[in-house]
RNA sequence: GUGGGUAUAGCUCAGUUGGUUAGAGCGCCAGAUUGUGGCUCUGGAGGUCAUCGGUUCGACUCCGAUUAUCCACCCCA
């Protein structure tokens, strides 16, 4: 129990920081040259911003939400996502007082209590973007476009990118009329959950599994052929934008989103080697969310993208993830006086910026040569009571064997040539 | 919340129809004439066989419960 981290997180141990390193500094890499500033906000928010944001039937906060009572009597949950927070902050802060778009992204933990299983713990990370104050295809197509970079620069090939449009408030609540009286005629032969979500949320149904709910959905509406003229135009506009930018795109009329502030248009980006949660991006325009939320209408879009599912997805291609850089030297000692004399060493090097290490247990000289090569260090140089009294020493390359010898005096120097 | 699989060394796994000192490979530590790693060889440390209960003369092995973990449904990143 003590020594068990709680159920659906995981540790990142030392030996694979590397990876989240490398995708953090290529996600910001990507962020910079798009123009999108981090923004941090606190792991905690109250209870009734998420409720508000995400919609209070949604599953995510109707079951899966870590809610509780801090000592002063307030509900306070930890972030199930993260763009509820953004806008929460965009808010209090005013940053709609500067020139629009505000466009942020961000690196965070969310929670959310469920069972957990391949790409998904209770504990996971997402990195997320969000452009606030226009309406315009365009930033729906730049937002696309950006985490279709990012995909590419790390090198992931062959993800399926769906987008659909779920219309304007308007034009949905006139489609679902349509559909609902539709099903109606067929409630009887539907699923036991496809029953239920028809009240809930009809559109679902036409995505369910089951091979009567599929015979049923075939002849359905479908909400993109009831859209709007002018969310037609949006999702036209939009596609305009991706083929100009060589973005592949299929068309998933039955991309639903389970949170409620989305409008228009939705995406997602799948990966099929990652077992069944696919979806490693997802994300879609959130035109209503601002003001729901106590601001003027102000339109929104951005996406989520989880960061154990990317990594599930280039550990499942086979790609190289780059290594940090290795110890650039070893300092193995024989005896006492030369052990304080290489920790001194060590230091000096490690103040010239050269990554140094040397060997803190019980060791031989042979067990230290071992450990500097597990260590993978570059080079190796032993320090006796010979190197102390003449100033001179021999330092070992440790991927050719090859030995030179060095003067002590000018260890820093000769070091970073090499 | 529901369903299924699994639980033996730090890791990956063996363990014969229940039979007494529970094994291998990798990893870790040490040594192979005492000041140079990788390869090889030798030796060593390390396990309440997830936990609790039951059956039995006897349980790692059979049965039950609990817990953990993995996978899936639901939903999502």
């Amino acid at each position: 129990m003590l020594t068990k981290a709680p159920k659906g997180t995981k540790d990142v141990v030392p030996e694979e920081s590397y990876k989240w390193q490398y995708i953090e500094r290529t996600i910001r890499k990507v962020c910079d040259s798009y123009g999108y500033k981090e923004i941090r906000t606190p792991v905690f928010e109250h209870t009734e911003l998420f409720e508000r944001g995400m919609g209070d039937t949604t599953d995510v906060v109707q079951k899966e939400m870590y809610t509780f009572e801090d000592k002063g009597g307030r509900s306070i949950t930890l972030r199930p996502e993260g763009t509820a927070s953004a806008v929460r902050s965009y808010l209090e802060n005013s940053l709609y007082a500067a020139p629009q778009p505000t466009k942020m992204y961000y690196i965070i933990s969310c929670y959310r209590y469920e069972n957990p299983q391949k790409g998904r713990l209770r504990e996971f990370h997402q990195f997320g973007v969000e452009a606030f104050g226009s309406e315009k295809p365009s930033i729906d197509a730049e937002i696309i476009s950006l985490a279709m970079t990012l995909l590419n620069n790390l090198g992931v090939k062959g993800l399926e990118l769906n987008i659909n449009s779920i219309g304007c408030p308007e034009c949905r609540k006139e489609y679902n009329e349509k559909l609902m009286k539709y099903l109606e005629k067929h409630l009887d032969k539907l699923c036991i959950t496809c029953k239920e979500r028809y009240q809930k949320n009809p559109l679902r149904i036409l995505d369910c599994k089951h091979e009567q709910c599929k015979e049923i959905g075939k002849n359905a509406p479908i909400l993109l052929d009831n859209l709007c003229n002018s969310c037609k135009e949006h999702f036209d506009s939009l596609k305009n934008y991706l083929a100009h930018m060589n973005i592949d795109y299929n068309i998933d009329p039955f991309i639903v989103r389970g949170l409620d502030y989305y409008t228009r248009t939705v995406f997602e980006i799948i990966s099929k080697d990652i077992g069944a949660q696919g979806t490693v991006c997802g994300g879609g325009r959130y035109d209503g969310l601002i003001e729901e939320l106590g601001g003027s209408p102000t339109p929104g879009i951005g996406f989520g993208l989880g960061i154990e599912r990317l990594l599930l997805t280039l550990e499942g291609q086979g790609i190289e993830i780059p290594q940090c850089e290795p110890i650039k030297v070893f300092i193995a000692n024989i005896g006492e006086k030369a052990e304080i004399k290489a920790q001194s060493l060590v230091l000096a090097l490690r103040k010239h910026g050269i990554s140094a290490e040397k060997n803190h247990m019980d060791r031989s000289l042979k067990a230290q040569m071992k450990y500097a090569d597990k260590l993978g260090v570059l080079y190796t140089m032993v320090l006796g009571e010979d190197e102390i009294n003449t100033g001179k020493a021999k330092l070992k390359n440790m991927k050719t064997g090859e030995i030179v010898d060095i003067e002590l005096d000018h260890l820093v120097e000769t070091l970073k040539e090499l």
